[in-house]
DNA sequence: TCATTAAACTAACAATTGTTAGTTTGGTAT
DNA sequence: ATACCAAACTAACAATTGTTAGTTTAATGA
């Protein structure tokens, strides 16, 4: 646990204000209301609105590709490793809500860490369909359109931050599971 | 079919600029350019940044409250109904992919509408979930968390507008059986 | 006690924002 | 030809934007 800098409360606080308005419609007098100081101050901590945008989103899409590195190199079945998957998921983002926010919504909005950004995301992806398509050739999974099968799972995974905010009471392994059997084993009784 | 008026072109091209962007970073000036007219002859139209806005998102929300009306009211089992709304997502998102980018992304940004927005929205996720507890009570559908189902479920559907473009091959049908069959039946061999 | 330093401040800037007012253009119907 | 009208234009505005420069404050350690 290293000790939270300034610069590491400005950095937490935009994000909770990104969360709800977007990067583009926080100002920096916005974040600089949030913390109680003015807009000016700020700048002793920071170099500019981009760079807290940055701070926010690559290390989080930094923790995913770390995070798929270890599935793809495990021993676990295709299933096990869509069920990692789950729980990669599901802790980065209730370790931080409002920053998945943000890579989710304002990822456009980075100018220089773009290109980066988006090498990681479409990295993470491939090997999130490799595990799918392997999983079709081993007969773990059913032979239908892996996209589409990528493709919901990813989309409720990048929504957790909406919902996990709103159910403190379920812990993230639960969560997980409950999540883990809906995706995979379907909902019909 | 009624013909489409200079407003309506405007709303058109506004809602793939907020797309890209988001409504807060698109300008009135960035909407003029991809018109190819100057700022100030928008308001020859359109009375405010936000009307457009009001434009693009309300329509969309009615047409699902509509169509959730049908399937509320419709003899088919709790399956089926779900199946019909993944169909009504597919057809709304299909047909303006780019308002499904607002709805999703920008619905913060109303003003004036925002409360009537949310009530449709509330009304619409309160009618989805009777329908998976119903479900529930009449064995169709597994007594797991129906929460956690709809929000599986609805993070999809609300992602299509993501996906849908990318996949033009695909028809509409068949994508929405496609996705029926993975998030009711799973992805299990 | 004095020097240092992190972190706040005031004041201002150039650029950009949504929007208004008044004017010009070019095609259509009388 | 003339009147009309939708739809463009130029010019400008007041407010807000991210950011810089230089200054003050208050706590810490020598």
């Amino acid at each position: 646990m290293k000790q939270k800098t300034r610069k590491d409360e400005i950095i937490t606080t935009a994000a909770e204000l990104f969360k709800e308005k977007g990067y583009s419609a926080v100002t920096m007098r916005d974040l600089a209301t949030a913390m109680g100081i003015k807009a000016a101050s700020l700048y002793n901590h920071i170099n500019s609105k981009q760079e807290i945008l940055k701070g926010i989103i690559i290390s989080i899409a930094e923790a995913f590709t770390n995070g798929m590195e270890g599935i793809i190199n495990s021993e676990a079945t295709s299933i096990n490793k869509l069920k990692h998957i789950v729980e990669l998921h599901v802790n980065i983002t209730a370790n931080n809500t409002n920053g998945m926010a943000s890579l989710n919504n304002d990822w456009m909005h980075l100018e220089d860490q773009l290109d980066y950004y988006l090498k990681l995301r479409n990295e993470y992806e491939a090997n999130f369909l490799a595990i799918i398509e392997q999983g079709v050739l081993d007969s773990e999974i059913k032979n239908s359109n892996p996209e589409v099968i990528m493709f919901s799972m990813l989309s409720t995974l990048r929504s957790l931050y909406l919902w996990i905010p709103k159910k403190e009471d379920l812990n993230a392994n639960d969560l997980a599971n409950s999540l883990s059997e809906v995706l995979i084993y379907g909902i019909n009784d």
